[in-house]
DNA sequence: GTAATGACCTTGG
DNA sequence: ACCAAGGCCATTA
């Protein structure tokens, strides 16, 4: 049961990131206090969309941008699809000007 | 209870 | 600059 809470608080930063922007897994651990957890915050978004309301796990991508859990979707394509419609440019299953649409929790919850 | 895996990141050679 | 290995935490077998 406590891991759920763990998972709430990723859960949670993610609901937060704004229309257009993207994280990764690192800033999502270091805002939690577990920077090495990092693939824990993975492993959290696996039971993502077994959590209501629904987290957009899409705008979570790893350190290189690249869409390494777009094969973990209802369909690989839906995380393209629904970054394409947030305005985000993906290519080759990697986000473009990915530090531009970088999103850093401390920069908007932190603070 | 031990071992292996995983939507990762960092550091060393 | 590129390639390889380790580490960390949680879940599953």
């Amino acid at each position: 049961m406590a891991e759920k809470d763990f998972f709430q608080m990723v859960y949670q930063v993610v609901r937060l990131i704004p229309k257009g922007r993207v994280t990764n897994y690192g800033a999502i651990a270091a805002y939690l206090g577990a920077k090495s957890s990092s693939r824990v915050v993975g492993y959290a978004m696996n039971g993502a969309h077994n959590v209501k309301p629904k987290v957009p796990a899409h705008r979570v991508v790893n350190r290189n941008g690249l869409l390494t859990g777009k094969h973990h979707f209802d369909t690989p394509y839906q995380m393209q699809e629904l970054l394409e419609k947030e305005k985000i440019k993906v290519k080759d299953d990697k986000v473009i000007d990915f530090k531009k649409i970088y999103w850093d929790p401390f920069e908007e919850l932190k603070i």
